[in-house]
DNA sequence: CCTCAATGTTTGATACGTCAAACAATATAA
DNA sequence: TTATATTGTTTGACGTATCAAACATTGAGG
């Protein structure tokens, strides 16, 4: 509420704008959307997850985490089994194919990036990591 | 392509994620989206102007301004009239309802940046806005 | 054992972006 | 002035997120 309020409010603005000029690009640039390779990069990570932890560390919906690995399953990026040990849960992993294809992808997302960051000196970089990761956490607690 | 590559990729994470931890919580906080919230509040500096001139300010499609203008219209917010000296322009502006409701939706909103923004410092605050703004312009270049 | 709660996943409804194509209305130029 | 390009807006098809509700499946307590 201080004199400050009309600064913080832009940053909110900027973040949102930012995100929908950032996200259709990302996908024509790349060939997949941020999400998906989000998905597969911790996928590539972590060998075999259940979709439930994926979707904690990504900060999606777990409704648009099924529905992405559904069609990476069926574009055979992916598989999915049931867990032996405990039937409730989803078991995923990278295909062979996934695997590889994720390299190109990794490569376009890094020039993409790159463009993004045009400009941004060596000392920057972290700065501005840690104040996103910041309002995460801050957004993390907003509202229980 | 070089060794930061990898935060430099986690910039890209974290704009999506932070984007889709606030954009409900905003809504849920406010009572109105972000999108449509920043349309209103620069109704508000405006007077009246063309939808495509609130279009490019907002960095929204034009489908998507289109839409949330004729519900903003049907929900009282604002007025929308073609422009006699050119009937291709629709011009917009808000209503007197629409221009009292904005003063408690900005209160609202001052308090959920203000928690989006707690533990930064005055300092920290317009070197974030001067990044993410850099970033906007970046992001304006990639892919003409 | 057999409810009943908890956990993981899926489905359905809704919202809001994008793009492309359709429609004006206006400018331009032959 | 009449065909053609340009500009502003709208509509339609689609992707992907959210939430809430429905479905398993498993675990725990009476």
């Amino acid at each position: 509420m201080d004199h400050s309020c009309a600064s913080k409010a832009q940053i909110a603005y900027i973040l949102r704008e930012l995100h929908y000029q950032i996200s259709p690009k990302f996908e024509r640039c790349t060939g997949i959307s941020q999400s998906r390779l989000e998905l597969l990069q911790h996928l590539y990570d972590a060998e075999e997850i259940s979709q439930t932890t994926l979707q904690k560390v990504v900060h999606i919906d777990n409704a648009a985490v099924t529905r992405h690995l559904k069609q990476l399953e069926a574009s055979g990026m992916v598989n999915r089994r049931k867990n032996p040990q405990d039937n409730r849960v989803t078991l995923v992993s990278l295909t062979e194919q996934g695997r590889s294809k994720i390299l190109s992808y990794r490569k376009e997302r890094d020039q993409f990036v790159t463009n993004l960051l045009q400009g941004f000196t060596e000392k920057e970089l972290p700065v501005l990591v840690d104040m996103l990761q910041r309002m995460q956490q801050n957004a993390e607690q907003i509202e229980g």
